[in-house]
DNA sequence: GCCGTTTTCGGCCCGACTGTTTTCAGTCG
């Protein structure tokens, strides 16, 4: 029998799901959602892995119960298991829990307290706002998530998911170009589909071998050119197939943004050019790079995390789009944990780490007293973090350690340590870690206030939002620009994939007011200092050059950015 | 159910704070 990882996998997380529905034992429910997890990132298919003499226990998560099981879906393609645990379970609260990106918890608590009687009632009480009201904010944005048509991802994910799936299309014989494409090469903060376009071999060899991958689960051929493959995870990929003379063109029409491929179309018409095979070639414009297709349009080329739409075309053609900032700009990296709060790793560490990288400076910036979860510091403990700043200082050559605190602003707007001590820092970064349930008023003057205090450097993670998780809380964006730019203030685009905070959007708001962006990581590892990347994409989607970046200045011009007067 | 181990059972991150469903579940980094 044929079973694909995938399908293994989908029904160990079924099961796991089952099980926390039926209040089973939730360290149970974990293994089985792990062990899901391990099969779904195997680069080989199981069936292989057991008769290349592999035991299956030798996976991490995989145990001897779990790979018992494993062997009967190899086998029979059933599992009993999860039958059996299903028929005594309402048929509603099955489906409703066995749909990928709904929490099989919440989706319980849901189904229990509002006797949902069937999916299509659980999407009309959330459009009806009965979640929001039963259940507030927090779980209507995951119902209204997971019921989603396709669910989400966070692009770092997207990224560990597309790379093996690019490497088995890259392995596919007779193919001379395989190149990522959609939103995810437009580096969106979250990404649905994915997407490739691959040239050489013809379409029909290349779409029988793609459909060989292990986690595809169905697919679908949308014209001559075009597969959609369905993986388990409910993830689509699709895979575009183009002659290598019109490469450009269908590099450009596969990227996107609708809204950019929109504006393109009308600046062609405006020039009696039609944007299409058959329309560029008749007007003997060559199509193979992209770059072309911009020149024939008679613009300047517009990088793929600016093709969301938003007036890059019309900038195009008046030759004023901005050089975008790159990593290489990067001379710091000003937010970061260590041992002394909840990082992983020490101070030196850190230090050595963002050294490596060719960084000039960091700035150390452990949590503050009022956050006693992480471990905040309290004002001794600073005092003596800073005396180990000045300490691994004086043995540095070329770099220096800042010496700075991630600061609570407490509910009304206090900064969360005396002005006395702040004065000793280099730097702050101040952040909102309590009271997310402020109205919007009094967010945004909490933060106002705080920004009145003179030793405010920089808003970290200006929303508090997780991506796909939690609604940030609400603030007047255009308020705290203003009010930053009066003050002397910065604001962070925060890299962490689970964050990208500030949007893109408001970070360009920040760009066109003149005010410059810390692009951070707020790494709480020397492994989360490479999220650095994730920040400068949403830094280029933001439109943001090198000079609109407050992080690409040298040290002692940083130091004078920072100085309030 | 898996893992690691002081090898056979306890832990699976944590622990103070919040805010009402006023007595504990949900939440913050």
């Amino acid at each position: 029998m044929n079973v694909s990882n995938a399908q293994v996998a989908r029904l160990l997380r079924d099961y796991s799901a089952m099980l926390v529905v039926s209040g089973a034992d939730r360290f149970k429910a974990k293994a089985y959602r792990v062990a899901a997890e391990t099969i779904e990132s195997m680069q080989t298919d199981l069936a292989t892995f057991i008769s290349s003499g592999h035991d299956l226990q030798e996976l991490p998560g995989v145990g001897k119960a779990i790979s018992s099981v494993i062997r009967e879906i190899l086998q029979t393609g059933q599992m009993p298991q999860l039958e059996n645990l299903s028929s005594h379970l309402d048929p509603v609260l099955v489906e409703l829990a066995s749909r990928p990106g709904l929490d099989s918890k919440r989706v319980a608590t849901v189904y229990k307290k509002l006797q949902i009687g069937s999916l299509a009632e659980l999407q009309e009480r959330s459009e009806s706002g009965v979640i929001l009201e039963k259940f507030g904010s927090r779980m209507d944005f995951h119902i209204r998530q997971g019921l989603a048509n396709r669910p989400r991802m966070l692009i770092k994910r997207a990224d560990q998911t597309a790379a093996p799936i690019e490497d088995f299309i890259r392995s596919i014989v007779g193919l001379t170009r395989v190149e990522l494409t959609g939103s995810l090469r437009r580096r969106q903060e979250t990404i649905g589909d994915l997407n490739f376009l691959v040239t050489g071999d013809s379409a029909r060899n290349t779409f029988k071998h793609f459909q060989s991958y292990a986690g595809v689960e169905s697919s679908e051929q949308q014209g001559p050119g075009r597969i959609v493959c369905r993986l388990t995870s409910g993830t689509n990929v699709t895979l575009n197939w183009t002659r290598p003379e019109a490469w450009g063109l269908n590099w450009i029409l596969t990227t996107g943004s609708e809204g950019h491929l929109g504006d393109l179309k009308r600046a062609g018409d405006e020039m009696e050019i039609e944007l299409t095979e058959r329309g560029l070639s008749r007007r003997h414009v060559k199509i193979a790079d992209e770059r072309s297709v911009y020149v024939a349009l008679k613009m300047t080329f517009i990088e793929p995390e600016l093709r969301e739409g938003r007036g890059e075309v019309q900038a195009a053609l008046e030759s004023r789009l901005p050089d975008l900032v790159r990593l290489a700009d990067i001379k710091g990296d000003l937010h970061m944990h260590t041992t002394a709060s909840d990082g992983v790793n020490t101070l030196a560490e850190m230090a050595a780490s963002a050294q490596e990288k060719g960084y000039k400076y960091v700035a150390i910036t452990d949590h503050s007293r009022s956050l006693k979860i992480a471990n905040g510091l309290s004002e001794d403990r600073l005092r003596e973090h800073i005396l180990a700043i000045d300490a691994l200082n004086s043995q540095l050559k070329g770099f220096t350690v800042l010496k700075s605190a991630e600061v609570d602003i407490l509910e009304h707007g206090n900064l969360d340590y005396s002005d006395e001590l702040l004065q000793e820092l280099d730097l702050t970064v101040c952040s909102v870690h309590s009271h997310f349930t402020l109205s919007k008023e009094q967010n945004t003057e909490r933060i106002l206030r705080a920004m009145d205090n003179p030793y405010f450097n920089i808003l970290g993670h200006p929303t508090g939002r997780l991506l796909l998780k939690r609604p940030g809380y609400e603030i007047d964006i255009d308020r705290i620009l203003t009010h930053a730019k009066q003050n002397g203030c910065f604001l962070e685009i925060n890299s962490n994939p689970n964050r990208l905070d500030l949007s893109g959007e408001h970070a360009k708001l920040a760009k066109d007011l003149g005010l410059k962006i810390a692009i951070n990581t707020d790494a709480h590892s020397i492994r989360e200092l490479d999220f650095m990347p994730f920040g400068i994409n949403q830094a280029r989607r933001a439109w943001l050059a090198r000079d609109d970046v407050l992080n690409a200045l040298p040290v002692a011009r940083l130091k004078r950015a920072l100085r309030r007067s």
